[in-house]
DNA sequence: AATAAGATTTAGAATCATTCTCATTACAAT
DNA sequence: ATTGTAATGAGAATGATTCTAAATCTTATT
């Protein structure tokens, strides 16, 4: 755990968003501007692979990660672009027993449009 | 309907599997040495806006496409790598009635071993 | 048939996210 | 202190995709 590791954790644990490499290097340079996009990109693999942090996939865009490690799926605002976390714990046996095979994982993205941007119309 | 966009369209016709940018250039070559990889990939756009053709993400490499523009969904076989599609047509319903809002759309791929792969251990 | 207008193609450069290379630095254990 | 190992930093390299600009093809108009 060295101490761009730990910075590095501390900004996706102190932030409510899901970050791009791009925007954890950004603010990571601004408390250590010696750091290499290099060393984020080796430390988010590194922590993703140890279940330290996850990474989600964007469509057509750079991959975000996040601290949440716990099982969940995504919601998409189409209108601001923001991403949540859901929770829906029975979908993976639904899904097995809809396709009557056993299953390994599943990525789900959900395209909706949030309540706040719903509200602003 | 140029020469070139009914040979791209006529290579997805043909093939069963989902086809990456690079495969369909390969093969258009085969019968048009002097198409070029832009065409491949403005046709393949300019297809998949007009919903002749469909686009399928895949997580750490290039994009897929397949003639199937039925809404459905992809398994992906985690050991041979390969795609199929499935229908799961009361998903969309029961999705928005988990998360207790409308939604656009969503996107999802089950990982999972295939029978054949089962078979062959 | 000739021409002009507009769209499409081609080839290659450019871009973006990500990975790789390798020399340098930090750390841990002798 | 000294060595060995692992992580970092800087920039080059990669792979997928898009962009640019010149050349070509279509189509409509004379």
């Amino acid at each position: 755990m060295t101490k761009q590791r730990e910075l590095i954790l501390q900004i996706l644990n102190q932030s409510d968003r899901h970050l791009t490499a791009d925007e954890v290097f950004f603010l990571a340079k601004l408390k250590m501007p010696s750091i290499a996009m290099a060393t984020i990109y080796n430390n988010l693999n590194a922590m993703n692979d140890a279940g330290l942090i996850s990474r989600l996939h964007v469509d057509g865009g750079a991959d975000c990660f996040e601290r949440n490690v716990e099982k969940h799926d995504h919601l998409l605002c189409d209108s601001c672009g923001r991403f949540s976390n859901v929770r829906l714990p029975r979908l993976s046996d639904e899904l097995s027993a809809a396709i009557g095979m056993n299953i390994a994982s599943y990525d789900l993205t959900i395209h909706y449009v949030c309540p706040e941007c719903r509200r602003k119309g």
